[in-house]
DNA sequence: ATTTCAATAGATGTTGATATCTATTATATG
DNA sequence: CATATAATAGATATCAACATCTATTGAAAT
């Protein structure tokens, strides 16, 4: 609901890059661990991070991912740009092209307040919180076998 | 985004109904017109509204669709629920089986807050309302051409 | 009665998101 | 240097949502 998949595994991961105490790098494989997304997708996501600049990736034994900006300095929305999510583009309820506030659809006022807290949300929720309150749910979920 | 097409469409759909004058039944070619949903594809979406209550159907000819509640009595949940849309199961993010205040998932509280925001908009905003928002933005939209 | 309109039902087709597989490239460690 | 580890890339497979098609049933109008 609300996001797709892709979107939702993203944030998953993130979470996890902001658990992770971003010493040393964490394998994809633990990421999928720790996320419940499979592996191979996680890395084609974790590929699109790298690409957004958030993450790094460093090859080969000992190798993984590694968070490369500070965690306020995400946030939701960005995370969502990066794996795909159409920021801009919130498409009209009623698949009109142009659906403005001249030139509305008959759904337009009704969905802009949907749209208007999902961005209220997405953009106002960085990393830092959300690693704050992980935190505070478990010391160890790395630990945890879901 | 947020809803998935099926969704959407039963929205529209019904704020078709809802604008009509609801002396006359309007039919399903009608109502696609109206809404720019696949006409076969809307008769179904329909039945399923006619199962849940909120509509009645009239076969033959001169028949269609009537509102059979009035707008005050239908919010939008009421409708994604009717179309299918698992109003009491929205998935937890991180794909728990069961994800609660007690026993949460990492992104439990952030998400919880979008679910409510989401919630609060589905729940609180009836079909009423939506007409007459819809009647603001145009007093013909059964005539103008998509 | 017959015709025409219109909903209903079920079968089938299409498509895009999701997921997997295989091979390749890069790098740390013994 | 050899080996194991791990990311990357591209091709392919899967599946459910979405959409269409065909035939049938029901009801009004002439």
């Amino acid at each position: 609901m609300f996001l797709n998949q892709t979107s939702q595994y993203a944030l998953r991961a993130m979470t996890g890059l902001v658990r992770a105490d971003n010493t040393k790098p964490i394998s994809s494989n633990e990421l999928a661990q720790y996320s419940g997304v499979p592996s191979h997708y996680l890395s084609k996501i974790m590929r699109k991070m790298v690409e957004a600049g958030y993450v790094k990736s460093q090859k080969g034994h000992g190798g993984g991912f590694l968070l490369s900006v500070e965690p306020s300095k995400i946030n939701i929305m960005d995370v969502l740009t990066a794996a795909g999510f159409e920021a801009g583009s919130q498409p009209c309820v009623f698949g009109y092209e142009k659906c403005e506030d001249k030139n509305p659809c008959p759904l337009h006022p009704i969905w802009k307040r949907l749209k208007d807290s999902f961005n209220e949300w997405a953009f106002n929720t960085t990393f830092e919180e959300i690693g704050k309150e992980a935190a505070l749910i478990s010391r160890d979920d790395f630990n945890q076998n879901n």
